[in-house]
DNA sequence: TCCATTATTCGTCTTTGGGCGAATTATAGA
DNA sequence: TCTATAATTCGCCCAAAGACGAATAATGGA
């Protein structure tokens, strides 16, 4: 199914993971995990189909969240599980920390910098 | 994760669900999915190290069964979610019936039958 | 309008993973 | 002990998946 073979991949479960602080831009995903944007985009993609996300438009800006409380429940009991199986793992937990610095900063300079290599 | 990959492939999740009904040899679940021996095997060890089954020998067969009580939560939890996310899909309900016909005949024919090609 | 910026899509390369058959291991029974 | 049987391991092949850079689409601002 969907929802499994997007959550075989551990860059898209942590992802999922990060977004637990809230909704993120791509760049800051990009940022996160050093990863090139098309990366990132195809990950976003399959955890986008699997309903394991959810996107808003904003300019020129992606957010992109977990999805709400009228998410199906398939979807919602995997989160869960994601969460209480997978939220201390090392990689994680430093995921964690880069975010907040991550957060700190100006997204529209993050996007800068970055320059789309 | 380990779980999270094993769950990954459609064969294995049905190897799960079809383990609901009990415990299985592997000429069994051979026969009930039809791939070669080696491949079983190899899906078989996946989901033994991902602690997602057990296994005891007896003699020159080895069953293996779903975890049991004493199992980790997350085990558990990913197993619950397979149940009520996949235990009703198309293929997993062929595979109900054709597992009840396999469990009428006495496996030993059925090893014999299968001839280790 | 034109350019810079953000993200996605496309083409390609390399790695991973599922499939099989042959060889190997372990056990039961002749 | 020797043979047949059940399962696993190994080696190989092909398909699927992840990674990247280049090209494309869409938006905002000069």
């Amino acid at each position: 199914m969907n929802i499994t073979r997007a959550l075989a991949d551990e860059t898209r479960v942590r992802t999922l993971l990060a977004l637990r602080q809230g909704e993120l831009c791509v760049c800051q995903i990009i940022e996160l995990f050093g990863l090139a944007p098309s990366t990132i985009s195809k990950h976003l993609s399959i955890l986008f189909q699997a309903d394991l996300v959810e996107s808003r438009k904003e300019g020129r800006w992606i957010y992109y969240q977990l999805p709400g409380k009228n998410a199906p429940v398939v979807v919602r009991e995997a989160l869960d599980w994601v969460e209480q199986a997978l939220a201390d793992t090392p990689h994680v937990l430093d995921d964690n920390k880069k975010l907040k610095k991550i957060l700190l900063q100006d997204p529209a300079k993050i996007c800068k910098r970055q320059g789309q290599k």
